[in-house]
Order: structure tokens, then sequence, then C-alpha cells
DNA sequence: TGCTTGACGATCA
DNA sequence: GTGATCGCCAAGC
């Protein structure tokens, strides 16, 4: 019955794993699930995430750094304060030294 | 039921 | 180094 592992509760439980002051990218939750190759499935539950307040769908961000779901969240301006509130420098809608707040959640929570 | 769209990523030209 | 195209899977119409 639940053996259907949705794939969009693993994305929120990802990314509210995402220590304060990191960003992750959509990329990264997908290879961590295991489907790389998937990454839109992850903006795609991303996009379902706003129903989850528990979601900091903020520290998502695509794999140059770029907020490129800045556009969905209503207040884009929301998502750059949020970030630039955690010590992330964002500069047209990027995030700059992106490698430096850069977070893996398989480097962290480590797949056993 | 079938085609299009979509918070991406990687590769090719 | 930049631009364009393909791939991937799921949901919407």
């Amino acid at each position: 019955m639940l053996k259907k592992a949705d794939f969009f509760s693993d994305v929120y439980d990802v990314v509210r794993l995402i220590p304060k002051g990191r960003v992750t990218s959509y990329g990264a939750i997908a290879a961590y699930l295991g489907s790389k190759q998937s990454s839109r499935m992850v903006g795609w539950a991303m996009n379902a995430s706003h129903k989850m307040s528990d979601v900091p769908s903020h520290r998502v961000v695509n794999r140059i750094g770029i907020l490129t779901g800045k556009n969905h969240f209503g207040n884009a301006m929301e998502m750059q304060e949020l970030l630039e509130k955690e010590g992330i420098v964002i500069q047209e809608d990027k995030i700059l030294n992106f490698k430096h707040f850069f977070w893996d959640p398989s480097q962290d929570l480590k797949i056993p």
C-alpha cells in the first residue's frame, strides 16, 4: 500500500534538512534520490511544496545558483531576502560564491 | 487518450 | 564561452 515512495515527500524531507545558511540544487536532490536525470521532477515537487510551509524551497536553486523559482514564490524579493538573512549574498537573482554555500544532501546524509 | 508544459541538467555545435 | 537541443518523468488540459 505505501509501497509508492512519493517522490515529493522525499524532496521535502531533503529540503527540510538543508542547514541554515546553505543551499542546494535540484540536481543534487534528484541525485540523492537516485533520479539525477529527473531534476525536473524535483522542481515539479517544489511547485507543490507551496502547500508545505515547512519546506524552505527558497534554499533550493538551480545548478548555478540562480533563483529560478523566485517567480513562483509570489513575492520574488522574499526568496532573496530569506537567503540574505541566512548570510547568503545574492546579486541579480544569483547566489555569489554558490560553491561555498552549496550543500549536498548525499554529502551530509551519507546514503547508507 | 494524447499532446504540451515545466522551480533542470548535460551535451553538442 | 555562449547558444541551442535533447532527455527525463509527471501533471494539466
